[in-house]
DNA sequence: TGTACATCAGTGAACGCGCGTTCACTGATGTAC
DNA sequence: TGTACATCAGTGAACGCGCGTTCACTGATGTAC
């Protein structure tokens, strides 16, 4: 008992290194990031780097899930409630929801969004194995709503949806976008749009 | 005269070393580019990477300009097309020729994609200034045709729209798309519907 | 056309630097009695 | 509670390696006469 002080403090320069991680790599980029500048940003000498982690690879696994986890932590309970009421009018909930999220630490969006397809790095492969994720479950969202009854290629559906999406964080982050509610309210009503074309082609071609 | 055999050879020798950075760069990522790694996948030793570039930077700004200058040029052509007969059906027209730009070469667009971001390279600033200035020609474009009238919003309209090609595009890179022409087809229905569905609320506004 | 000289793309060898990685050590924290 | 010992997070110093960069040199190509 009381076992917890060193524990803890470990803990807490493991959590500084991770964090020192994502600083690094957002101001200064992939080049930049050296063992050595992770422990400056940290605090630590730079050996104690080893201490906490086997080599950069380690580090930047443990940083990506946590940036996956946070974000997925903010979307699980959304999603939840989604499913529970299938009301097709929850889309523009869901899409405000899913972009406010990721706006919530714009840092890490970024990061998100520039290393999502570096798949060399553990960063591109998780963040990648994520949004590959969120792109099947909303397929599945999609089936559940009924979308699927009209509109026969649904991936191509996702594809767009995600891309509408994506496009209005980083909107957002670039400051091209100033108004977010309103692009917000703009997505919800061009996906709406986009099913009822895409319904509405299928349909002309089934004649 | 005949002075050319030399300077010719020299300037293959460059562009081997351009390619190879590209090549480099698309099969082993940013963290594996050295100089060394350039000239033997352009057959060269590697104290000849500083005949040509004056540094890293240089190779990779050279890298970048030549994707560039090849998307643009096949593009440019179409440009010129479109703002001399302004009629909105041009509007697939347009988005389908985008997308095959892009995926002409694919290893290029994979690697537009994946550092159009990065602002602490040569590729990313020149491809970013790229994607920039063609969300500002889209405008124009959309202003050219009539859509600023319906849509006040275009900057929004504009960021959907290049998100749903980026999307299609990284859908077929991906193999998630399998049929280019159809994604097409609801990439450019999509669109419509999102001009439609914006100029429906902004007229609702109105009243 | 032939010869003597100039140019220059490409090279091997050498160098200094920053990085990752290891390790013996320190001193604060925790444990046993 | 106090004391003697064990643990362990964090460190300074040292090392080898791969990289960028420089430079004197080579030999093929071009030029002048």
């Amino acid at each position: 008992m009381m076992t917890s002080s060193r524990k803890a403090s470990k803990e807490r320069t493991r959590g500084r290194l991770v964090q020192g991680t994502l600083k690094v790599l957002y101001k200064d980029g992939p080049a930049a990031l050296t063992t050595g500048r992770i422990a400056e940003s940290a605090g630590v000498a730079q050996p104690t780097f080893y201490v906490h982690f086997s080599d950069m690879s380690d580090v930047l696994q443990q940083a990506a899930n946590l940036v996956s986890e946070k974000l997925l932590g903010r979307l699980r309970e959304l999603r939840r409630d989604v499913t529970a009421d299938p009301s097709a009018d929850n889309m523009r909930e869901i899409l405000s929801a899913t972009v406010a999220a990721m706006l919530v630490e714009p840092k890490n969006a970024e990061l998100f969004l520039r290393h999502r397809r570096d798949v060399g790095t553990p960063l591109g492969r998780s963040w990648r194995t994520l949004l590959d994720r969120a792109r099947e479950e909303l397929i599945e969202d999609l089936r559940e709503l009924g979308v699927a009854d009209d509109v026969p290629n649904l991936e191509v559906h996702a594809e767009l949806i995600v891309g509408m999406v994506l496009g209005v964080v980083e909107g957002v982050l670039d400051k091209r976008i100033k108004d977010k509610d309103l692009a917000v309210d703009l997505l919800a009503l061009s996906v709406r749009a986009s099913r009822a074309a895409s319904a509405a082609r299928s349909a002309a071609a089934a004649e």
